[in-house]
DNA sequence: ATTGAGACCTGTCGGC
DNA sequence: TGCCGACAGGTCTCAA
């Protein structure tokens, strides 16, 4: 479930039973996710009070008492379960099959991590170099960082397509291969237009990079209160696995179609999507 | 320097 | 029912 709005919801979960309260006890059930774990982890974590949690991306930051930051990124099948009170559902002695990492807070939570395809990455680092650790990611959407003439000048003479430019982190941080089709469907652009269009030659951002930059705080604020409602199940998208049914855009009579770039399922309607 | 393909893992689902 | 391939919301590495 991890693109941006589903990580800011672990966030949520996560902040009132990290905040304030310490690591008590750290189990590490293998040696590595996608990477192995750091050196030390469990020690490095006990005893050390979580100041704050925050997100980046798709990355989940805990910055600690030690000034080191914990960083979790939950690849594709990462996700956390929170017991209050010790273990009342799922203890540290009756781990699940992908139950990988059990963190015993002093808050009386029991959090466990749970990632059967391993694509998670769970890693500590000093927090004063936390922004070269991430200095590669590009601006945050929801913030004014992001915006028509950076997404134009992050596009500008890119010869791939529109929608493998948004898979891009260094584009734009935190959309995934949902939220990408479904910004492009709201922005009426085509997945398949060569990025370099959204800027004229000499960088400025077109019309198209307006409406794009739009879409995407559009898209996601709506999948964020959503998910803060949470009085959905499973609210499927507009155009995102909907291949062959009808688009939703008003009034146009197009078919949502499914096609393959770089490897990955689009969808989007080649009616209203120019 | 970019770009797309392949690799990393396990689970699920549809077809035969 | 059982087997098999295709596919899954992410990124990294590598060859062109």
């Amino acid at each position: 479930m991890p693109e941006l709005p589903e990580v800011d919801a672990v966030r949520r979960q996560l902040a009132p039973v990290m905040r304030g309260a310490r690591f008590d006890r750290v189990l590490v059930r293998r040696k590595d996710l996608r990477r192995p774990f750091p050196k030390h982890f469990s020690d490095r974590l006990k005893g050390r009070t979580v100041r704050n949690v925050t997100r980046r991306g798709k990355y989940l930051l805990a910055d600690l008492s030690s000034d080191e930051t914990l960083l979790m990124h939950l690849g594709m099948s990462g996700s956390f379960a929170v017991a209050r009170r010790h273990g009342s559902s799922r203890s540290s002695n009756s781990a699940g099959p992908h139950d990988h990492v059990v963190f015993g807070m002093s808050s009386g939570a029991t959090i466990t991590y749970n990632d059967p395809r391993r694509f998670g990455v769970m890693d500590l680092v000093p927090t004063r170099s936390l922004d070269h650790h991430l200095s590669r990611i590009g601006p945050e959407p929801l913030s004014s960082e992001f915006n028509a003439a950076s997404l134009a000048k992050a596009c500008a003479g890119r010869r791939t397509s529109l929608k493998a430019a948004l898979l891009d982190q260094r584009v734009v941080a935190g959309l995934g291969n949902i939220y990408a089709s479904e910004a492009l469907h709201l922005a009426r652009l085509s997945p398949r237009r060569p990025a370099s269009t959204l800027a004229t030659p000499s960088g400025e951002p077109r019309e198209s990079a307006r409406r794009l930059a739009a879409a995407i705080k559009t898209v996601l604020r709506r999948a964020i209160e959503r998910s803060t409602a949470r009085a959905y199940r499973t609210s499927r998208f507009r155009v995102y696995d909907r291949a062959e049914e009808g688009c939703q855009t008003p009034r146009c009579p197009g078919t949502i179609r499914r096609i393959t770039q770089a490897g990955r399922s689009t969808f989007y309607c080649p009616v209203c999507q120019k």
